[in-house]
DNA sequence: CGCACATTTTGAATCGATTCATGAAGGGGT
DNA sequence: ACCCCTTCATGAATCGATTCAAAATGTGCG
């Protein structure tokens, strides 16, 4: 009940409270002898800052929100985890929030964070409507950083990894191996990098003449790749690849694939996308396409701090990074 | 920069910031002309609730902290999916903090967590030394439930698996498989589940007279798993079966046994714990220790809602599950 | 008209930390 | 003794929302 605050301390060692606030903030202003008086005071009572009445006088908080599109994702802990360091050396605090690839879910949060006034923002957008809602932080002043989305004609600092071309190399890896029919598994294609990488695929297919059949899905994960495989069974010209928008959806198809007796890459090939740490040990190995998880959030973080550092004359900065194939025996079979 | 607070929409609407408190919090109070001039001008604005005020006045936050040792582990983030739509429905918000198996990130979360004021606290402590900070929060007043932590002597409410129950069915199984010299895999011992599980284990190996060699890794992950795989092969005599502290740890496991050419499971069986989705798509699907995880949130949740709402007279209630054997293909051969 | 009563609105007090102009105390130099 | 500096400590003002007793306004009825 008795929450002790900078007033009982302060009366506690007998001083005033603009000295306690001075022992907490700039100890070295406070006189040695004061300072240990002060700080036995704040021990015996057990005091702790009330972070809500700093923030208030401060304006701002200290909490750097990144907001992903599935926590359950490796992908998108391995970007916080790349954040986390250089947020917290700075003295920032992270806060995680997953949209889970719903944009109420996303528009909750972010009316939530705007309320906390947060510091600044990593922000993987659910799709494009949620361009004004971001667009109204940016205009309260919130800092932002786009992760993993080229940020376009967004006006705002951003990390991306080159989607189309991820897109390219997985169907180009697809049809050099001769596959000549190939499926494309993923969805919502609002998201922006699975319409990207959807892209970059049919192009390659286009090129090179290759058949694409495309499964939406509702989601990226496991139930969604094994709903896809039990669409992509009844068929009659069975695809003999499937291109996963990312690895989740990949190890849901091979999880089905095998369940229904058919041999990996025998009879299907399949890449992935993202190169999580599971898919090297999958049930069959996973070729999938990198992106360099770690030094996303880190450069997101970087690209924040530059932004809150520099004020009003920042120019934003777009920084995109090149995936890279990793081959694997899911597509280890020449046709 | 302009921060527009209620003054400006009281100014702007015409009315007096209590009307316009009113107007958001108890709109049935305000007359329907005035409760519309007021949100007009609270659009017209763009005016946004500085929360930290709001929680300077209540006292308390909303926000409901959930510490978990790994973010990155799916166990957790299912925990975390299971407590949020109670916490949600509530009107709490829900933030996630790792301590990454650290006391000191453990301390460091919890100082900021005190200083928050945070509603409520669903933690699984990273050891026992993090004890005497649980107490402090606790004694500040900050409801809080264990996480899969067997309660024990604390005065605390609990959700827990029986882990050395758990421990005993993956120790039983592999002696039924006829499996004599078993390894265990997992630590650093001082987390209490890990210490669960492997007494489990102990018990039945001294119970059927089965050879145990215990390997104490510093972490729970994948790295884990490989290095002790590494360590085990160098062995004259080798265990013919892995019990694994959990399914990152046997997912290491399983690849580097493989990566050296030790066939699973007809030379080494592998047991994991808490069969994670990615247990079953592994390359040798992986029998594993099922932990109702999603109930294991929302109980905890639950607890710590009856917990605030039933205030000073509230008695503490430690809930306990029981694990599940899920039996795969990698335990499936007989010796 | 006047009184009782219901409906709205008001605005000052409050939460707790921070800031900063002001003042007090002590030291040195002349 | 006097003045100038430096070093410390003070406490009132401030941040913005909420609360609640009190005031204002309106309604109905005798």
């Amino acid at each position: 009940m008795t929450t002790t605050s900078m007033k009982d301390v302060a009366r506690a060692a007998g001083v005033s409270v603009g000295t306690v606030s001075n022992v907490l903030n700039r100890p070295e202003a406070v006189a040695e002898e004061t300072r240990t008086r002060v700080q036995a005071a704040i021990a015996e009572l057990g005091y702790v800052r009330n972070d809500s009445a700093r923030q208030l006088r401060a304006g701002r908080s200290r909490t750097v929100a990144v907001v992903v599109l599935d926590v359950a994702n490796p992908f998108f802990t391995d970007v916080v985890r790349g954040a986390e360091p250089l947020i917290e050396s700075a003295g920032g605090v992270v806060t995680v929030c997953d949209s889970g690839e719903d944009v109420r879910r996303e528009r909750r949060h972010l009316e939530i964070l705007e309320e906390q006034r947060v510091l600044g923002l990593l922000i993987t957008p659910v799709d494009d409507t949620s361009a004004s809602w971001i667009e109204r932080l940016s205009g309260h002043d919130i800092p932002l950083v786009l992760v993993d989305r080229g940020a376009g004609r967004h006006p705002h600092c951003s990390v991306a990894v080159d989607d189309v071309h991820g897109g390219r190399l997985a169907a180009r890896h697809l049809a050099d191996r001769g596959h000549a029919r190939i499926a494309f598994v993923g969805g919502p294609v609002s998201i922006p990098q699975i319409a990207d990488r959807l892209a970059g695929c049919r192009e390659v297919c286009e090129e090179r003449g290759l058949a694409l059949e495309v499964f939406t899905t509702a989601g990226l994960n496991f139930a969604a790749g094994r709903e896809a495989v039990e669409q992509m069974l009844g068929l009659e010209q069975r695809p003999t690849a499937m291109f996963c928008a990312n690895d989740l959806v990949a190890l849901g198809a091979l999880q089905a694939l095998t369940m229904h007796g058919v041999k990996v890459p025998q009879e299907c090939a399949i890449i992935g996308y993202d190169d999580i740490d599971f898919a090297a040990a999958a049930a069959v190995p996973l070729s999938s396409i990198r992106q360099p998880r770690s030094q996303l959030g880190r450069t997101a973080a970087q690209l924040l701090f530059d932004e809150i550092g520099e004020g009003a004359g920042h120019t934003h900065r777009n920084v995109v990074f090149q995936p890279e194939l990793i081959a694997r025996a899911s597509t280890a079979q020449e046709l």
